[in-house]
DNA sequence: TCTGGGGTCCTAGGACCC
DNA sequence: TCTGGGGTCCTAGGACCC
């Protein structure tokens, strides 16, 4: 007989609220939104906040009048701050067993299948009140024989008064009447799409999916589908991945601070954008073999005709050069660029991603390469010692320049900046 | 005036080959 | 009236996640 599996999911409680709140306890209580980049909307809601119907991706214009009626408290992105605080609990997570997934920013998947039955939900307090003691973020212990089920019964241990955080699937009974109250939409893996069409074929809760044929789940929702019917059902389909696997692309793009009509604005934009994303790159120690660059104007505006447009070129050899690849991204910039519009966002992709070895061990005899991977060293360590503004190229522009994020709400980064560590009251 | 950013996996269909 | 059949690779697009 296989072994029975139990996964644990550990959630942080609306991560980026939280993590404002601990160099801000007053907010305790209080209304408080967290704003995606540029200040666009909202992706990070206190109780309060959602208890006042604001909805998650709700366009931040849309509630500046709720937001001065009901007092509500408001952040632009502080990633810097985000990503810190998640290596605290990752790290404070860690005491309590080896085998742990990071599978986001403010979610860990833990295998618990070790623990008798009846120690899960006491196993589950002390993680909750460790990770608060040590971090300042409560977190929701979801525990079940599969991941799919570990997700169910987080959402639950949320939402359940009694439960304090923490909820721990065993008997099928049990599994049943959580399935009956989650309804289909919440279920992990099955998003918009997939929730109508169920709704419309009469499958209402998890239990409903539960009770459908295999074959049936097959046609309607694919392998993927076929995956969460089973792990609905107690199969374990999915294992902890326990390293987290290199990318097979790598993207940065960001929205103007406002819309721009001259292309060398949007060039110092998209300049920037490619250092950051080679850095990324390298920071893996991977390099690209072809690159996407992509532009667009507001999709939104009423009054002006939408334009997309991406494309695509492949390196002559996979590079991880920023230098090469600054060159071919403006290369192609230049050729969708048409004047007369207003664009409001660039980016860039690297695609198709080898390992850097790889391509050194190749081209070992080629003159130059070694050369070019000591310059690039040299870059990171620089901008990794003396920040990411140290070394920039011309083409990226000043400082301050005209594309850049709004972010009219920002906290400071109080873990990492010691000056605004010390001024905080 | 103002609507995020960064990923993954799967599938269908076309191109191409023998 | 007939226009094979099967395999592989690639790409675009859809769906999903946080």
């Amino acid at each position: 007989m296989a072994t029975t599996t139990r996964f644990a999911l550990v959630d942080c409680n609306s991560f980026y609220v939280s993590c404002e709140r601990v160099f801000r306890p007053e907010l305790e209580g209080v209304p408080v939104v967290v704003l995606s980049n540029n200040d666009g909307c909202v992706i990070a809601r206190s109780n309060e906040a959602k208890a006042l119907g604001i909805k998650m991706g709700t366009p931040f214009f849309q509630m500046k009048e709720l937001r001065k009626r009901e007092r509500v408290e408001v952040f632009s992105s502080n990633y810097e701050l985000y990503g810190d605080m998640s290596r605290r609990v990752v790290s404070t997570l860690a005491q309590f067993t080896p085998s742990l997934e990071v599978y986001s920013i403010d979610e860990c998947f833990l295998d618990l299948s070790h623990l008798p039955p009846e120690e899960v939900e006491g196993y589950g307090q002390r993680i909750r009140q460790t990770v608060l003691q040590w971090t300042g973020i409560p977190v929701s212990v979801g525990a079940a024989p599969t991941k799919t089920l570990a997700k169910v019964a987080n959402k639950l241990a949320k939402k359940i008064a009694g439960a304090q955080g923490v909820l721990a699937l065993e008997a099928e009974a049990d599994i049943e009447k959580a399935l009956r109250r989650t309804e289909i939409g919440d279920v992990w893996g099955i998003g918009r799409q997939h929730a109508k069409r169920l709704q419309q074929l009469e499958v209402h809760t998890a239990w409903d999916l539960r009770q459908m044929p295999e074959g049936w789940v097959k046609k309607h929702m694919a392998v993927t589908g076929l995956r969460t019917l089973l792990e609905l059902r107690g199969k374990a389909c999915q294992d902890l991945e326990l390293e987290t696997p290199d990318k097979k692309n790598i993207c940065t793009s960001r929205s103007f601070g406002r819309p721009l009509t001259v292309l060398k604005d949007i060039e110092e934009a998209l300049s920037t954008h490619t250092v950051r994303c080679a850095t990324k790159l390298r920071k893996q120690s991977s390099c690209a073999s072809s690159l996407t660059v992509f532009l667009m104007t507001n999709r939104f505006s009423a009054t002006e005709q939408a334009y997309y447009n991406s494309r695509s070129m492949p390196l002559p050899r996979p590079s991880h050069n920023e230098l090469e690849l600054l060159r071919h991204a403006l290369h192609l910039l230049r050729q969708m660029f048409r004047p007369g519009k207003r664009y409001v966002k660039v980016g860039i992709i690297l695609n198709d991603l080898v390992p850097a070895s790889e391509v050194q061990l190749d081209l070992f005899d080629k003159p130059g390469t070694e050369k070019e991977s000591q310059l690039m060293h040299t870059l990171d360590t620089l901008r990794q010692r003396f920040g990411h503004h140290t070394l920039t190229y011309a083409v990226q522009g000043k400082k301050d320049a005209v594309w850049m994020l709004r972010e009219e709400y920002t906290s400071a980064c109080y873990t990492t900046d010691v000056k605004k560590l010390l001024a905080v009251k």
